[in-house]
DNA sequence: TATATGTTATATATATAATATAACAAGTAT
DNA sequence: ATACTTGTTATATTATATATATAACATATA
């Protein structure tokens, strides 16, 4: 799993180490009960302060990707799930994403082929 | 064109106008030429400061969304347009949001029928 | 002339993001 | 036992982003 850091991005460090580990998983990259390098490590990885990466982390065990193991540290699971709550957040932040695409003069089989290409990459449920 | 603002959210409020203001040309709801209210009588509305209405506006201008008349003041406009640069941020955007959807265990076509649905609402292009 | 536009400048308050250190508890390996 | 590595907690500091408060100015309009 190698993580790439835009320190010149508007969105912040924790955000960006959140959304590739997420990405991972949905690439199949990370796979449930792989273990995560300590917090100490990708942060001096990377040159930035250990409390970011454990935010990032602890983010990920919140909303049910991440689990801590006493012996292992943080460790890949699968708890999150797509709940209604989570589907009206889904929509709420595709929403203006789209509306976008759609203003610029975008045709909405374009707009959905972008979303196809990028699911795509996903790797198959087994 | 009704805007709603959600003190709650961590949205900043100048990003909710912001996207709203989008969302509602995406809509078909403001069209090439409509006046916006002016930055202080939107403020006065909501009760908020002029400034955080001037940041939004400024950045659809920006954006091309929005021209200033010296007159009329802010005009809905139609100079935004989807070129390479935008086709990447727009890829960057979904790729986080899609793959939480995919790993939280929605299948594609699931994820597809939502952006569908979202898109339909837009008016067609005429 | 009074009024309504947007614009610019300053200052202030609050929250968020990121860092810097230090210390602690629990488990592991030598 | 000792040293080392986990994560955890606490505190402080810095920088940036967000939002507000006032004031003044230029331009156009009624």
């Amino acid at each position: 799993m190698l993580l790439k850091i835009e320190f010149e991005s508007d969105v912040p460090i924790y955000t960006q180490i959140k959304n590739q580990i997420i990405e991972g998983i949905a690439l199949g990259i990370l796979k449930e009960g792989d273990e995560m390098p300590s917090i100490r490590q990708l942060a001096s990885d990377f040159g930035i302060n250990l409390h970011t990466v454990k935010k990032a982390y602890d983010l990920l065990k919140d909303e049910g990707f991440l689990n801590v193991h006493r012996r292992k540290g943080y460790v890949v699971t699968k708890n999150a799930f797509a709940d209604d709550n989570f589907i009206e957040e889904l929509k709420k932040d595709l929403q203006p994403i789209l509306a976008n695409a759609y203003s610029r003069g975008m045709m909405q089989d374009e707009i959905l082929t972008i979303c196809e290409e990028i699911l795509r990459k996903f790797k198959n449920k087994e």
